[in-house]
DNA sequence: GCCACGATTGACACCGGTATCGGCCCCGGC
DNA sequence: GCCGGGGCCGATACCGGTGTCAATCGTGGC
């Protein structure tokens, strides 16, 4: 008893939780040094099961949790994982969040959120202040940012774990997740082919991102399954804006022999697109059935509803954080990474 | 020279960045003690001039910057904002994200973000685990969250700083920001009330963040001052969904005496409303105005594009920040976190 | 000319963990 | 009986900063 006095009210600070209770008092109220409690923390082979069990129990009795940053410091490396982005969707990057936190959900990680622009001069030692400094775990990339080989350079160089969502493979496997918008392209184009479409228009994004491209190749790949070509006079340039949309959308609609279906590369820009169509005194899908792309918000509030291609965001999101806390194994299922085909009302078999 | 030598090739690893440095390098290359480093880094007052001037010149040419997770050690307190958060609109989130870190900018505090989930049986402690885990600096609580007094008993215990974003006073002024909804309500009803509409309907939201209640009554004020009063059976109970939007509306547009405005808390239920009168054969704005709330991407995108109310989320999350890292004075113009009114399509002159 | 005092500064311990390395114990092999 | 080696554990230094407290120095007041 009188050995245990001078830490009787101690311990009962501990237990309130009046005071975090720290390794030294773990090693303490175990009997032994903190050396040994740090191994249990980190799973350490060398530790006797009974010691072991002795450690775990003092642990869960006081709820022990080691400090991060003190972890962190001894370990030259913290308990941060950072997200880069600059993607303007928001409905993306929540859900990408969403999915970061999936995966790293009872590991201990934190997300660090770091937005950033890609015209900025100072783009890449920007990035790069901010892993050294936080002494990031690991980062997240998206599209567009997660496409700049400059960006990635540095990545490599500063040793920091890192995985680029994109939708084509840049970089080795390990450090890449590819979103595969080309089978989303894929399902559009067979989508309304299946639905006896002949003739289709095609509005890309902007140039930068291999997006857009991704989605056209795998539009195009779907029509040739039924035999069809994307004719190039079919084929606006838009900027995934709106407004953009609807001036692709005017465009291939002037055209004498106007196409009865419209696949955009964005739902943005498929809004306008149907905007467009009201202009022209058409009916969607009566007249002109529109396919986007992303399955953001708009695409469903939007009249009519819109078919549209769903990017499993925060499936991905989820697999680039295993990937980097690397605890368990990545969910097996190839199928959750795929993008997937949502039918609402703006497509529909053509007339005649 | 000799003195110089053995130094020579760890100086040119640090200026060229292969090593960080440290600061016992700084304090070393300075000639001092790595405590008045310190006491430049922390600006305290107690340090000559020559001195001040000849490590900041150290700090410069080599680029230091201090270790943020050895500094948190010792200050017992890291130097991250976390950011809770329940408010499943994407936009708000990012808007609110944005502005927090427009606040921080260049303060070398970073933003950890941890959605939650008001029905969660641990609501509490995992915020509280999340704050004490990362002895986070201080934390934002948006709504509706921000609303719930337990979490906010929680926060006044752990001491860690925190500001509360709410449509109401919810705690007292150096832990609060309003966000005047009211204000809010009051500009739609003016707007409405000035456009010649005397029967107007509302569609609350849930009913459980006091949001929906203080739009309300800013509606009613904005009325009153036009000597127009909100009849009872022209109020529907909605949820924030667009399905909700437009039952409610469905209710109002059948009553005998219609009311020819319809003002929703939220642009979602806005849309629901334009969706209804549709269904209804009425017209919009002709037959009906409709106003909504948040000025969201979708009220824009639908047509006609909705007349809503702004809030101010960027600027506002900004001022929370800087609250919180208290650096600078916050921001003076009172105007710039008032809600605003955006007139787009959806209101106009009653009809006869 | 002596002393108290404020302004500067540094030595040292400490924040809460981890790495290194050596010690102890027990066992089997010779 | 002695030695070598593996399993287990702890003493100590260290990660990169900050707090405490005492030492030093120049100065004005008397």
């Amino acid at each position: 008893m009188s050995s245990r006095t001078p830490t009787t009210s101690e311990d009962e600070a501990l237990l309130s939780g009046r005071r975090r209770a720290t390794i030294n008092d773990v090693a303490r109220l175990a009997g032994v040094s903190k050396k040994t409690v740090s191994r249990v923390i980190n799973r350490s082979p060398s530790v006797s099961p009974e010691t072991r069990e002795k450690i775990e129990a003092v642990i869960a009795r006081y709820g022990y949790a080691p400090d991060p940053q003190a972890r962190g410091l001894a370990f030259r490396r913290s308990f941060l994982i950072g997200l880069v982005y600059d993607n303007p969707d928001p409905q993306y990057v929540v859900n990408m969040q969403n999915g970061l936190l999936d995966g790293m959900r009872g590991s201990g990680f934190e997300l660090v959120v770091h937005p950033c622009d890609r015209n900025s001069a100072t783009l890449v030692p920007d990035i790069r202040a901010f892993i050294e400094r936080q002494k990031l775990f690991g980062v997240v990339l998206t599209p567009p940012v997660s496409e700049d080989e400059a960006v990635a350079a540095m990545l490599r160089e500063t040793g920091c774990g890192y995985v680029r969502i994109a939708s084509v493979a840049v970089d080795e496997e390990s450090h890449s997740i590819v979103t595969n918008d080309r089978r989303g392209g894929l399902l559009a184009g067979r989508h309304l082919a299946d639905l006896g479409h002949r003739r289709m228009g095609f509005i890309s994004g902007s140039d930068g991102p291999r997006s857009s491209r991704e989605r056209r190749r795998g539009f195009e790949q779907g029509l040739a399954e039924h035999g069809l070509a994307l004719s190039p006079d079919c084929v606006a340039e838009g900027a995934y804006s709106y407004e953009s949309g609807q001036e692709g959308a005017r465009r291939l609609l002037a055209l004498k022999d106007r196409p009865t279906a419209i696949f955009a590369a964005s739902d943005e820009m498929a809004a306008g697109v149907l905007h467009a169509a009201r202009e022209a005194g058409l009916s969607t899908p009566g007249d002109l059935s529109v396919v986007g792309f992303d399955d953001t918000q708009i695409a469903s509030r939007v009249r009519p509803a819109l078919t549209t291609i769903r990017a499993p965001t925060r499936e991905i999101g989820r697999r680039a954080a295993e990937r980097l806390v690397g605890g368990l194994e990545e969910s097996r299922d190839p199928k959750e990474r795929l993008p997937s085909l949502v039918v609402r009302e703006s497509t529909g078999r053509p007339k005649g």
